[in-house]
Parts: structure tokens; C-alpha cells; sequence
DNA sequence: ATTCTTGCAAAACCTTTGCATACTG
DNA sequence: CAGTATGCAAAGGTTTTGCAAGAAT
């Protein structure tokens, strides 16, 4: 079992909850679009392949719950559903939306540790995360503007 | 007629839209709201006690156009439905949403310019706006945990 | 054994769409 | 008038839920 597994299954079973095959499935599965966004139909949809006995309610359940205890981030792009993406707090990052050709793509950068304190003093605010989108235009779409 | 409402009448009109009752008076509901962040619905709602006329498909037809046109922000909270607040250039500000309750704070700062700047030259996108959202736990929230 | 989880199908929910009618410019 | 916009109801898509059966501790 992989390290991401392990500590997954460590952090569900710490607070009560049971570690299933589907669980697992859906982790491991989720830890592997490292270049996508997926939303719970689409990760669905691959996990049908190796496993079909899984149901679609049981994807969103354990999506939920993985965004819930911080495993997971649930991310809106305004495309009509949630996307998820596994949190790694070593790569923190903000997402470039295109408003024209809908690409989304990743920047990482983390330069709002400051910025967090200074609204947790003066606002009285305990943060936990926070999530920056930057909406535009990308790089092919501005050129074919122009053309 | 309100400085914004001939401004969103302007807008309309000077690329080929109409300028209607039922957007007149949506454009003037929303820009009522200035302490919350209204849903389609919650528009809708509020509009029936003037206008029992006008329908929901409008109401949700004209949120968008106004989005679109950058004259509103379209907002996600997570809560399972978009909201929408007037756009207004002189009040840059982010939100802060509690996770326990929901309440959706705003915090009026706006440091991002420079980071903006930053990207558009690293990663050639052309960034014509943000939405930055703070998840954690309010300062009423913190204090009932301790109890 | 007890508690949690699952699959299935149905329901709930928000949002969009088709179309005939009404309105704007 | 021509082109938009609207209201209504129906359809669309995503997400949630009830419940009986199954699995984990």
C-alpha cells in the first residue's frame, strides 16, 4: 500500500471511520490525476474500468468526506459541478481559468501566508485554507484573438 | 433613475440588448443587497412582492447576462447554488466563510495587484480578474467550540 | 454484535431550454 | 417591423437520500 494510502487510511480510521475497498479504490484512484481536475462522474466513470461493482452515490459520498477531513480539495470552476483535487500541503497552488477556452491550469505559488495572518488578527477568523482563482484569458486563446 | 441603473442601461443598450422592465428591476434588487450575497432564487423571492410578474428564468437569464457583461461577480460558496453580488470597482474585497455556520464574511483588501503582474508575465495569461475565498472558523464559531 | 458503509433507484435541487407571446428600438 | 426578451412549463444535469443488504471492527 502506498504512503498516500497509508496515511489516509490512518486518518480515517483515527476519527471512526471504517476503511473499505471502495475507499481505497477511490484514493488511490483520485491520487493518480495529478494533471486533472476531476469531477465525481468522470472519476466515476474511470473507476467502472477496474472496478463496476462501485456506485456513483459512493464516489460523492467518499469525495465529500475526503474534502471534509481536509484529504481532498473541492474546487468550482463554474463549469456546472464540483472538481477534486488531493490536497498536498507541499504544493500549494492557485488556479489560471479560461474563460474562453475553459483550460485550467496551475500556478505554483503560495504567497498569502501573510496576507492569512493579518485577517486572522484583525477579523477574528480562524483560517484553514483558502482557494484563489485568477479568471482570463490563456496564452493560445490571446493569440487567436489577434490573428 | 439611479447613477447605476443608467450605467447598466448604457451597457445594454450599447451592445444591442434591450433595456427592459424585468432587468430594470433586477439590476435595481440586486444592487439593494449590499449585505448579502443573493442566490437566483433569493432574488426571485424578494422581486415577488413588487413584481409577481416577472419569472424565475428571467431572473436567472439576467444574472448571468449582468456576469457576463462583468457588470456582477457570480460567486460559489459551496452552499450549493451561485450568488451574485454588483460589481463594483472601488470595493475590492475577498470573503471569509465559516465552515461551521456558513456565515460569509467580506474582508476589504485588495493586494493582489502585484502578484497579478507577476503571473501575467511568468505564465502569458492575461488576468482580468480574481476571486479569492478564505475557508475557516469565525470568530462566534471559535468561541462556541470552546465551550 | 454493533456500527458504519454500500448500491440501487428515486427524489431533490438548481439551472437551462423550447416555444408562443409580448415588448423594445 | 425586425429582432429581442419574457413567462411558463418541461426538461436537463448534478447531487443527495431512504432503505435493505453487506462489510468492518
Amino acid at each position: 500500500m502506498s504512503e498516500l494510502l497509508k496515511k489516509a487510511r490512518e486518518q480515517l480510521t483515527s476519527k471512526g471511520f471504517k476503511w473499505t475497498e471502495p475507499r481505497s479504490e477511490i484514493i488511490s484512484l483520485l491520487s493518480e490525476q495529478t494533471d486533472a481536475h476531476v469531477s465525481a462522474e468522470e472519476l466515476y466513470e474511470l473507476l467502472q474500468k477496474k472496478r463496476p461493482d462501485i456506485g456513483l452515490a459512493t464516489v460523492y459520498r467518499t469525495l465529500d468526506l475526503l474534502a471534509e477531513l481536509g484529504f481532498a480539495h473541492k474546487l468550482n470552476f463554474g463549469d456546472g459541478c464540483s472538481r477534486y483535487e488531493v490536497a498536498d500541503s507541499s504544493h500549494h497552488h492557485h488556479h489560471l481559468i479560461c474563460s474562453a477556452c475553459g483550460k485550467v491550469e496551475e500556478v505554483p505559488m503560495d504567497l498569502l501566508e501573510q496576507l492569512e495572518q493579518e485577517i486572522e488578527s484583525e477579523y477574528n477568523f480562524e483560517i484553514h485554507g483558502h482557494h484563489l482563482k485568477f479568471f482570463g484569458r490563456c496564452g493560445q486563446c490571446c493569440t487567436k484573438g489577434k490573428e
